[in-house]
DNA sequence: TCGGTAATGATAACCATTATCACGTAAACT
DNA sequence: AGTTTACGTGATAATGGTTATCATTACCGA
């Protein structure tokens, strides 16, 4: 649902690659909870809820505990793996961060709650622009548009 | 500690009125509690938190629940009268919304959680283009840009 | 003044997230 | 291969911000 698809988009077995030699170099051992979260982080184009993780990987059978899932997404967050987004409605979200950099954004319902993706360098770039003006050392950002989606309007 | 003074910038006196004005358009009745409420929006200069306000209305003597705090935000905001910002650390803070649309955006400092603002033009241009482009209709939008404050890049 | 009812404040409930802890098990070392 | 070590797990209790409940208060039109 990109309005706008990257020229060097990276494909979700490029994610994972990237995130199995990731962890390798951080050293620590395998575990069969992490890697059915990395799994399921691998198999999904947008952001998914930790409890939303969870039940699809209890409904393919893994016996995942919750507080695993919460683990390995905190631990992939701070590797750099996962991009933790919160759409301000009590729940974090979270997605594979493609290891060149290149991210989406998204638009948030306010009707259905439902998130979409967009990309657009014009904004990255500005975003930039003001990280260099400030005196704040930038290390990431976020931005949501709000408002109400096609499938919202035509209900309305 | 904004980087860029607003031309047209609103006093804090000038969104009361506005917010005033709101409420007697929408109807209802007067309310010792909601005002108490307005008042400690009007004046803070950028977000605070629902519990920060409740504690600065007790430590003034005003007997406010924190129940009628989260009522009236929540009134203020769904009026427009108010922001809601959520920096990602679960809580949500509000700050007054002022009438001429125009206002600002976060730095959130991922050591200390303090919060402070900036304004960019250009920024914004971008997130409109952005919402003319996208099959979404577009209510609004946050940014946060996430870093290292001054302060703590010293403490480091 | 009075009656209806919006609004209140105390508190219980809710729910996503985090901490705890006993147990399992991958990896390192004989 | 067996043993050891401690990392990681899963169940569950605890946390804490926010929301719902409910009896009570007090604003406002009649």
């Amino acid at each position: 649902m990109s309005a706008h698809a990257h020229p060097h988009a990276h494909g979700p077995g490029d994610w994972a690659a990237h995130a199995d030699a990731a962890l390798a170099r951080r050293g620590g051992r395998r575990s069969t909870a992490r890697d059915a979260v990395l799994g399921a982080l691998a198999g999904q184009d947008c952001c998914a809820s930790a409890q939303e993780i969870h039940e699809r990987l209890r409904a393919a059978g893994s016996p995942v505990g919750i507080a695993s899932v919460y683990r390995s997404l905190d631990l992939l967050h701070g590797l750099g793996l996962v991009t933790r987004i919160d759409t301000g409605d009590g729940v974090a979200r979270y997605e594979p961060a493609l290891p060149g950099g290149e991210h989406h954004h998204h638009l948030v319902c306010i009707r259905c709650g439902g998130v979409e993706a967009f990309e657009d360098d014009a904004l990255e770039r500005a975003i930039h622009a003001v990280g260099d003006r400030v005196d704040f050392e930038v290390t990431g950002h976020d931005v949501a548009l709000r408002g109400v989606c096609r499938a919202c309007r035509r209900a309305a």
